[in-house]
RNA sequence: GCCGGUGUGGCGGAAUGGUAGACGCAGGGGAUUCAAAAUCCCCCGAUGGUGACAUCGUGCCGGUUCGAGUCCGGCCACCGGUACCA
């Protein structure tokens, strides 16, 4: 009988919808374990980086069934943003079709794959019974104070008359209009995320099942400092300013200072610029290109001298200049610094570009032979904040101390002499939520002449987006479109608008972790269904949201609780994270007429040698490991992988080779060489049913093997070593197919390879664990356990070294003595010939590892 | 720019500070076959040597250690994020 996966997926999945294997009902009777990857965003179709992430999350949800958790394993998907916009601009369909078109097609590619999710549980993110929740949680969370409304920039399009997104900025300018990007402040909604930085930042210390990297990367950027908060005054008033109020993490170098810099946005600078055309113009000049933090830092560092000039705090005689500088930022500290070239070089290379002195502060405490100071042509001195300097130029604390030392001896000296105060700053800004944009969820307020800002009524939620839109006009429809935006005010009953901005996308993702858990309920969440599924017990996904949405969804956790939508134990919600990596393929290219480069098809490319060629013998230009992306044709799509070889093989092929948290390349033999594997494991089995074979002595070696790949198999899942446990998986195979055990034996050894199988290829699993007559199915059936009594060697093989080099092996019992084992190895031929006579002068024995003669 | 990560054969990768290259792919050789497909077995880091074996070898430079792919310091390259891509 032939490995036929499509009769065989086909027939096991229908009997895990019969059987309603994967529905999750609530029963304390049973740890439950809630299971979930990264929703997607419905682009289209599947991709088979998507099929990479659902399997690893399908091996776990599968493995925790069948070792008796109450598994949740939902599905949904994150169907707001921009491209459903972006599409209907460009081919002038809708977005909402767009959306929910490609989120059937999606379904309809998902469902074959054989995952085990309970699809009860799904809904997309524009579903109007999902953002109506939304926008009730919205509600209750500007009611709890939790949301502001203030300025903020965004980068504007001159042309266009229009918001545009980061991305659609390219190299400072429109990607339709092809203008200059200019910057424009607008009133917008803030989620008050940075009342809450202080304990986002200490709640990571508990994420013990987060990857460090990760914990790390958020504490980075909310960015908890402590520094000293002061004023220059200055030496004459500019209008109403009469001092300049500068945050500084390193007051220790204020003897280093040279200028003072503020932000063009700041008040100071906007005074100036209404009186002085030159100012005027620079300012103007520095608030073009977009708002992102690289664009802003990687800009070539201009500065202004306003003429200004300011005292030292501690030398009334001592005046700087006062600069605009276009690498000052207004959203953090004060908009203002003072400059130490010393000892930054962002400092270093603006003073040298406007000939402002430079003082060192401090200078290594040992003397280095090689320091060349920055008076002298050096480049800036920073050493870490650990380390011991010397202080030249110091006014408070030793003379010798580290910069940690001295920041904070600084600060107490500041604040004894009446020079400012120490004051602790976080980097993370609010979370602008505002988006001038239609396909998101809306903001459910209304804007009333006397009123003012009002709330819409839970009573008339959702407030749902119109169908009658169209994307001819640049601009957000919703903006345009009378009917939908001029309602009465829920207060007065007076004529008023609607808010017409969306939500951030994000928001959306903020919170659909909890909403799986009552995905019908009336109110957001329903407090038993949470208390009981909550929380996530793993989480799986990107390394790009390391930041932004799981910062995110940790404040709104947060948000939620304080409004009563969450318990208090998930304040955290994920309680382990995995964060896995991409599915890269090559990119084919050859060079067009007009000299931009033509991409082909993995499909059209013929591979010899490794150069690959077209049909008409051109050499094509291989890209290795490129991030698959549909405009470089690289994408390989996994329908037709399935229907190729099914879906055991996909998920085996995604699973094998690279380690879960790295990147994977697809390559089309690497799929053909899982699809021989599985049909070696099908015969494998379908030989041992035929067989009958008398037990004999090579059962228990087969048995012994059969534990190992037990024991290596469960710890490779549970570390999401999958790699591993599929090379263990291998070798197990290999041990049964040469093994000349009787039929019992190879029986038992076939039926928990399947069982051991099972999480990443479940159909195939079902199918052998049905051809031994295994009860009922084998996603219900209990994992495997070894036996540890089968998994004692009773002899070890130990290198010797000789100086650290291989040089001899020794078999020993397990248990020997470390002196015995010595005196065997200072025996051994190659130990004897490398001692010639003499002793050695050390002998390191490790047990059960290696033996280290040093001579 | 800043923050985080990664770097090992022809390729994907394995290796609690303890035999570098498990397992898989590609390649080479063989068995089976009239022949092929399929399947099975063996070899497979580099250099030198018939061989036993020797030397070198985990991005680069240096350090700690009996012993470093692994730890520390400094570089280089690439990848992710950088607050309106999702």
């Amino acid at each position: 009988m032939p490995y036929t996966p499509s009769e065989i997926e086909a027939k096991w999945q229908a009997a895990w919808d019969k059987a309603e294997t994967f529905k999750a009902v609530r029963d304390t009777s049973k740890p439950k374990y809630y299971v979930l990857e990264m929703f997607p965003y419905p682009s289209g179709r599947i991709h088979i980086g998507h099929v990479r992430n659902y399997t690893m999350g399908d091996v776990i949800a599968r493995y925790k069934l069948s070792t008796g958790h109450n598994v949740l394993h939902p599905m949904g998907f994150d169907a707001f943003g921009m491209p459903a916009e972006n599409a209907a601009m460009a081919s002038g369909g809708h977005p909402k079709d767009w959306t929910y078109n490609n989120i059937d097609t999606m379904v309809e590619q998902m469902k074959p794959l054989g995952l085990g999710i309970d699809w009860s549980r799904m809904f997309a993110t524009c579903d109007p019974e999902y953002y109506g929740q939304q926008q009730a949680l919205f509600i209750d969370m500007l009611d709890a104070g939790l949301i502001d409304r203030k300025n903020a920039t965004v980068n504007w399009d001159p042309v266009d008359m229009t918001v545009l997104a980061n991305e659609q900025v390219i190299d400072g300018k429109g990607w339709r209009s092809g203008a200059e990007v200019e910057r424009k402040d607008l009133t917008q909604w803030f989620f008050k995320i940075s009342d809450m930085a202080d304990d986002l930042l200490e709640a990571l210390d508990g994420l013990d099942d987060w990857p460090a990297k990760v914990r790390l990367m958020q504490e980075n950027w909310i960015g908890k400092s402590r520094g000293l908060q002061f004023a220059f005054s200055m030496v004459e008033n500019a209008g109403a300013h009469d001092r300049v109020e500068v945050y500084t993490t390193r007051p220790d170098t204020l003897m280093g200072a040279s200028f003072v810099g503020i932000s063009p946005d700041h008040p100071l600078a906007k005074e100036l610029e209404a009186d002085n055309p030159d100012i005027a113009a620079f300012c103007a000049e520095c608030r073009k290109g977009g708002t992102t933090a690289e664009a802003l830092e990687k800009a070539e560092k201009l500065g202004f001298d306003t003429g200004l000039r300011v005292r030292h705090p501690f030398d009334t005689s001592w005046e700087l200049p006062v600069y605009i500088a276009n690498f000052i930022m207004m959203d953090y500290g004060t908009g203002a610094i003072f400059g130490c070239p010393a000892h930054d070089q962002r400092d270093l290379d603006f003073a040298r570009k406007y000939d402002l002195p430079v003082k060192s502060v401090y200078v290594p405490a040992m003397g280095e032979d090689t320091f060349i100071t920055p008076e002298d042509g050096g480049p800036a001195y920073v050493p870490s904040k650990e380390a011991v300097v010397h202080y030249v130029a110091g006014f408070a604390g030793a003379e010798a101390q580290s910069g940690a030392d001295a920041i904070n001896a600084a600060v107490d000296f500041c604040e004894a002499n009446g020079v400012g105060q120490g004051v602790t700053k976080f980097r993370l800004r609010d979370w602008g939520l505002s988006r001038q944009r239609y396909w998101g969820a809306p903001i459910p307020v209304v804007h009333c002449d006397d009123c003012g800002v009002v709330p819409e009524k839970k009573e008339n939620l959702p407030v749902e987006l119109p169908y009658d839109v169209s994307f001819d006009i640049p601009g957000n429809p919703l903006d345009r479109h009378p009917t939908w935006r001029d309602v009465p005010c829920p207060a007065c009953g007076k004529p008023a608008q609607r808010e017409t901005d969306t939500m951030d996308t994000f928001v959306d993702s903020s919170w659909y972790f909890a909403r799986f858990t009552a995905p019908h309920a009336s109110t957001p969440t329903d407090m038993a269904d949470a208390e009981y599924w909550m929380n996530v017990d793993q989480y799986i996904g990107g390394i790009e949201h390391a930041i932004l949405h799981l910062l995110y969804s940790r404040f709104f956790a947060r948000a939620m609780h304080k409004t009563g939508h969450l318990p208090a134990s998930a304040i955290e919600p994920f309680d382990a994270l995995f964060t896995q990596g991409m599915v890269t393929h090559a990119i084919y290219k050859t060079d067009g007429k007009d000299g931009r480069p033509v991409y082909h098809y993995p499909e059209e490319v013929d591979l010899r040698d490794g150069s690959g060629f077209l049909k008409d013998g051109t050499e094509v230009t291989i890209v290795p490991s490129a991030k698959m992306s549909k405009s470089k044709n690289n994408v390989v799509d996994p329908v037709a992988i399935i229907e190729q070889y099914g879906a055991d093989t996909a998920r085996w092929f995604v699973l094998s080779d690279s380690p879960p948290e790295r990147d994977v390349e697809w390559t089309a033999s690497g799929a053909e060489a899982a699809f021989k594997h599985l049909s070696r494991v099908h015969r494998i089995a379908t030989d041992i049913a035929a067989s009958d074979d008398a037990e004999n002595d090579a059962d228990e070696a087969l048995l012994r093997d059969m534990h190992k790949a037990i024991q290596d198999v469960t710890s490779g899942v549970e570390s999401f070593g999958f790699n591993a446990s599929i090379a263990k998986l291998y070798g197990f195979t290999a041990a049964i197919q040469k093994s000349r055990a009787g039929t019992q034996a190879k029986t038992m050894a076939i039926k928990t390879l399947a069982q051991l199988m099972a999480p990443m290829t479940p159909h195939l699993a079902e199918d052998i664990w049905a051809m031994f007559g295994g009860e009922g199915l084998i996603a219900n059936a209990p994992w495997p356990v070894a036996d540890e009594a089968m998994l004692v060697e009773d002899t070890v093989t130990l290198p010797i070294q000789i100086n650290g080099k291989r040089r001899s092996e020794i078999a020993v019992p397990k248990d020997m003595p470390k002196d015995e084992v010595e005196k065997l190895a200072l025996a051994d031929d190659a130990v004897v010939k490398a001692l010639e006579g003499g002793t050695p002068k050390k002998v390191i024995v490790v047990p059960g590892r290696i033996v280290n003669v040093v001579v």
